[in-house]
DNA sequence: CTGAAAGCGCTAACAA
DNA sequence: TTGTTAGCGCTTTCAG
């Protein structure tokens, strides 16, 4: 590992000049540039991070916070955020945060947790962060605030702190309009599981809009109609059989939380002998890889392109392009497939 | 954020001291090192990064290569390696390396893959690297050694690299010995695209398993029973549906390279209107997450395992336990579900 | 077991 | 535009 010096020797500059070259300084003749580009490529230098990040202040590091490593939807969206960083020239360092009120999540994890935020999180590794759906407490949020580091919230609300967000009243509320639109009146929703809104209040909006369209549409609510499930396609495989399987409703259409949820649902229709969209008609939200393959309307919430602009806004703060407003949207979109239809007993318009 | 200094004054002890007490140094006194241990907590000092780094040379991170940020398998290893690594007091910085073979890898991603080899590893941001289904030239080879960190290879080959990889061909074998065991005679493969194959090597190392055993039964091969698929539900799904459909076939078992592939081959049997295992018995590879939802039959390779076995690796290399041996070998384990049974037609035993 | 002091490799004033 | 110089905050000899 050639270090700066020996590219100033070569070069016939001083160190000073070596370092404003290669980051690119204004104050650089182009003569000069070049010289020290060219001892630099010729020695195979490039700057140490430690003595850069020492020296600067500067660790041209990202560090991103992610509730799961295992979820399609995250890893999208670390996809997306990756790329724009990357091409900045960031490194990224990837925290892994679970949700705190996880089942199950016993005093070791609570540990974790701890040091996470006592010990990883402060030791400037990173120039700012981007907190994906993170949930809370006061004393953690005290903590990142005493970080002084910019930090974006993508989904889920941080009081005082930036955040972008899908507007999940919105998406929910199109969602269960397309359905209405078609004729249905008799909606099922799977909403999330009672573990999960302690950390997501996403499965609690999506509900309440959907109860407001219904009740909006001047249909009568029916709790029955209303199942938990854990996101996964067999938690809507299941949450529908359960549906399907009840004798006091026969809903005609099921509005699920998440694709894959939604997915089970198409499934579950299927073993159960009922042909989607002719029996009953399913629609999810996320915009999900395997949407398409299962012929699944969708409410798109671009995922990969949550990660970009997220990406995007970390770049422009650390480029000191001054604060964003406090709350941003993120663009959703209706798509329809061959999951939805009118109902069988529709009057023909 | 305090820095040791303070701490020193508030320990009534020497910078030096401090560092030694915090680093868990053995020469330092019970009495003082609490002393420095409760200072530090109360001005909550955490040590500097940068500073450490530069003055120790180790960075306490390690860097994890990629192939792919979206893929379910990729990620099952990287929740496994995570979690050790974080508790070793680790970070993680990502690195994102695409094959660099891959179908429509234009001039910019070849840009991409050679900026990450020039500038991204070479900053020494971390200790050492785990590279997971690495595909490298000779070029990219010796850019690495030079870079003087331990490197442990998870998949793949990596001639000259400490490597671990799952058996491929013991895990094909089984997988067709068990479709044979159960008296099929007339078995299937999904193998890889050919865009594949120049990365991964593993599917064509599987098809030569399942071929050699095939042979080995005294059946002759039938080259139509081979399709190619891109490892998604979605490509499974068509290359089961050709199979299928070919007038010139009966098979009663498919062996599909992956399990998601594998689980398209059910739809596409569900689809069609046979059932599985009645009509047709299918077996994959991964020991993936849905495997179980869909009763597939299959051998595990327990990836999250891998991950943790990888970090393992590179946590003794970096405590100096001296270099492993060249190439080590994960486990598999074959899990029989509902997807596989005897067919039809087969003689009872 | 502890302290003093010399860097680690680079950047950022400040001068020139 | 370029060079000189003083650190950045910590670790690690080397003494004691």
């Amino acid at each position: 590992m050639a270090k700066i010096q020996k590219v100033a020797e070569l070069a016939g500059v001083s160190t000073a000049t070596v370092s404003r070259a290669l980051a690119g300084k204004s104050s650089v003749s182009p003569a000069t540039r070049t010289k020290v580009e060219e001892a630099a490529n010729e020695l195979g230098y490039v700057v140490s991070a430690a003595a850069s990040s020492l020296a600067s202040g500067k660790t041209r590091n990202v560090g991103v916070i992610l509730p799961l490593l295992d979820s399609w939807f995250f890893m999208a969206v670390l996809k997306g955020a990756q790329r724009l960083l990357e091409d900045a020239g960031y490194d990224i360092t990837l925290y892994h945060l679970p949700p705190a009120g996880e089942l199950g999540a016993g005093d070791a994890s609570k540990q974790r947790r701890r040091r996470l935020f006592d010990e990883f999180l402060r030791r400037q590794r990173v120039d700012a962060f981007i907190a994906v759906n993170l949930e809370l407490d006061d004393e953690e949020r005290a903590l990142l605030s005493q970080l002084r580091r910019p930090l974006v919230g993508l989904g889920g609300v941080l009081p005082g702190l930036h955040t972008v967000t899908l507007d999940d009243k919105a998406v929910a509320h199109l969602a269960t309009d397309h359905l209405l639109s078609l004729g249905h009146t008799e909606i099922a929703h799977i909403t999330g599981d009672p573990d999960f809104e302690r950390d997501f209040q996403v499965p609690t909006t999506r509900r309440r809009a959907y109860e407001a369209s219904i009740t909006n549409a001047g249909i009568t609510r029916n709790p029955l109609l209303v199942r938990t499930a854990d996101f996964t396609i067999e938690g809507g495989y299941n949450a529908t059989k359960q549906l399907l399987g009840d004798p006091r409703i026969h809903p005609t259409a099921i509005f699920a939380a998440s694709d894959e949820m939604a997915i089970g649902a198409i499934l579950a229709a299927r073993d159960l002998g009922k042909d989607v969209p002719r029996d009953i008609s399913v629609i999810g939200i996320d915009g999900h890889d395997l949407a398409d393959f299962f012929g699944l309307t969708t409410i798109d919430q671009f995922p990969e392109l949550q990660g970009r602009q997220v990406a995007q806004l970390i770049l422009d703060e650390l480029a000191g392009q001054g604060v964003e407003p406090i709350a941003e949207e993120l663009p959703h979109e209706l798509v329809v497939r061959r999951s939805t239809a009118a109902p069988l007993d529709a009057p023909t318009r």
